[in-house]
DNA sequence: ATGCTCATGAGAACCATTCTCGCACAGCGT
DNA sequence: ACGCTGTGCGAGAATGGTTCTCATGAGCAT
């Protein structure tokens, strides 16, 4: 699920993982990068980098930190999932189509809009999904 | 993609399409169901009810119907897609976690926001999606 | 240092989706 | 009604992202 929970869980700050070479190494690549990577392309940047790690190792540790709040996935049109590094704080995202640039957007009025919707068709534990696709201004000028 | 492009595509009403028994079957069982059912699903329920139809040909088919926007799709967190019948103008879905019901909900101001948003950080073209998740009135009255 | 776990990694397994390719049939003109 | 033609169909294989298995290896508390 992506960027979106106003009910996420508690998110134990004490959480109980190792701290492992691989686990350190795919924190700091996701640090370095921004934008949405699938885990494939995490995996094949790691071993060009001289960090070997499992293909497995990668989707389990990427997993626990979604779990632990530390990552935020998008699930892209045809079904790959994209992780990114981004700030514990509820927000949403503004995508850059074409190179994959993002900004994180934190706007009340959708999330009272979200609860609103919610309320007023009898719905509990409202949860919201919002993204936000664009070319960016980059983009636009690099368009021939 | 959801049922969320502010940019769709212009949507011939000629789609060229030819009238099938197995699409007529399809489109026929996915008027009497509400809710995001999956490709596998719809599927098993034409077998189910004697419409002997391959899987291949309800993924093309979904597909085509999703492309003539008499369709919308919805991926889920674990990757598959839902499929759904839906009104052909712009609009956005409230989503029953636990039933899989849906409501269509329509509302200028998140189109707007989006809008806003992006045009804020320079980005063009843009597009947004929005789905808002929860659990119907229904599902909570029959928590135990 | 020791031991109890949890993490790792290679490869197989899984599963939704797409492709292949030969055959059937809808649509159209006559 | 008849035949042509290209689109649609179907079974199974291929694809590709993700997850599982299980034996080995490495944190971390004591």
């Amino acid at each position: 699920m992506s960027g979106a929970d106003t009910g996420r869980a508690p998110a134990p700050e004490v959480t109980g993982r190792r701290t492992t070479r691989q686990r350190s190494a795919l924190l700091a690549l996701l640090d370095e990068l921004d934008g949405f990577r699938s885990a494939q392309d995490l995996h094949a940047l790691l071993r060009e980098r001289g960090d070997p790690v499992g293909l497995a190792t990668v989707y389990r540790a990427l997993q626990a930190m979604v779990d632990d709040g530390q990552l935020d996935v998008l699930r892209s049109a045809d079904g790959e999932a994209g992780y990114r590094r981004c700030s514990p704080s509820h927000h949403h995202h503004l995508v850059c189509r074409s190179c994959g640039r993002t900004v994180e957007v934190a706007d009340p009025p959708v999330e009272r809009w979200a609860a609103r919707v919610g309320a007023e068709h009898g719905f509990a534990d409202v949860q919201h999904q919002v993204e936000v696709f664009g070319t960016c201004a980059a983009c636009v000028a690099a368009r021939s």
